[in-house]
DNA sequence: TTTGGTGCAAATTCTTTGCATCTCT
DNA sequence: AGAGATGCAAAGAATTTGCACCAAA
């Protein structure tokens, strides 16, 4: 069962959320998307991103990452891929071909348990910080 | 340069909480674990807690879990391996062949990325949510 | 004795929410 | 007009920290 009315607003804040976050290829933070958004309707409060970012990933239109000891940051690209952590440095980089990794391993197998690839977050270190 | 004292005590505090979170298999969160001890101790404080499980976690007794979205959890088995956490249920399960799990990608390959297993955690839905 | 550890409460940090007001549709 | 969205400030939740006191070594 659905509420009555299902309409959803485009606003001009929710718009320039999207395209903010959009625009980049980083995964910033809502503080982040904050402080971007505020240069174009300083008006904007924190809530409000917080509220469309919710909005947004509900809707499919953005990911949510939610990476080890660290603030939610958020990825506009919701093409299926996934991400390389580095534990060190914290930066983080995508990589599409998904559908090439390959997990293999007895227990999964045996624990009936499904992996969702486009969630998986790969954590090390990156190739600055490896060496 | 060191500090001049490195000295480290052993307190029934601290001893309690690494023989609580060691006696499990589950991954309780600071305030499970604060829950077990309080039984043993009861004037103990969740600040105690907190810096007992930083303590032993940079001393390499336990594990630190952060799964998405969630408050953190602590793992007595530092033995290497890796969890299932389910995205509908939360359950996390442990994984012990780590060394048989291939991760296959160009891209990480190309990227220069240094994957560490051990802190792999797979993102899906276990055999119960699953179906 | 001395320095690290503890308990308590207050402070932080990130995120969510209540409410009056505003604005898409 | 009316449901949804916003801004503000206050509330929450998880974790950290300052400080006086306590206790391992």
């Amino acid at each position: 069962m659905l509420t009555k009315s299902q309409e959803h607003r485009v606003t001009s804040q929710r718009k320039i959320i999207l395209e903010e976050l959009k625009k980049v290829c980083t995964h910033p933070t809502a503080a982040e998307i904050y402080e971007m958004a505020r240069k174009r309707l300083p008006s904007m409060s924190l809530a409000t991103i917080y509220r469309n970012l919710d909005f947004l990933e509900k809707k499919g239109l953005i990911l949510k990452i939610q990476s080890k000891n660290e603030k939610s940051r958020y990825d506009g690209n919701v093409e299926k891929h996934c991400h390389l952590i580095c534990k060190k440095c914290g930066h983080i980089e995508d990589i599409f071909d998904v559908d090439e990794i390959k997990i293999k391993s007895e227990t999964l197998k045996k624990a009936g348990f499904e992996v969702h690839l486009d969630f998986l977050e790969l954590h090390g270190l990156c190739r600055a910080c490896v060496h």
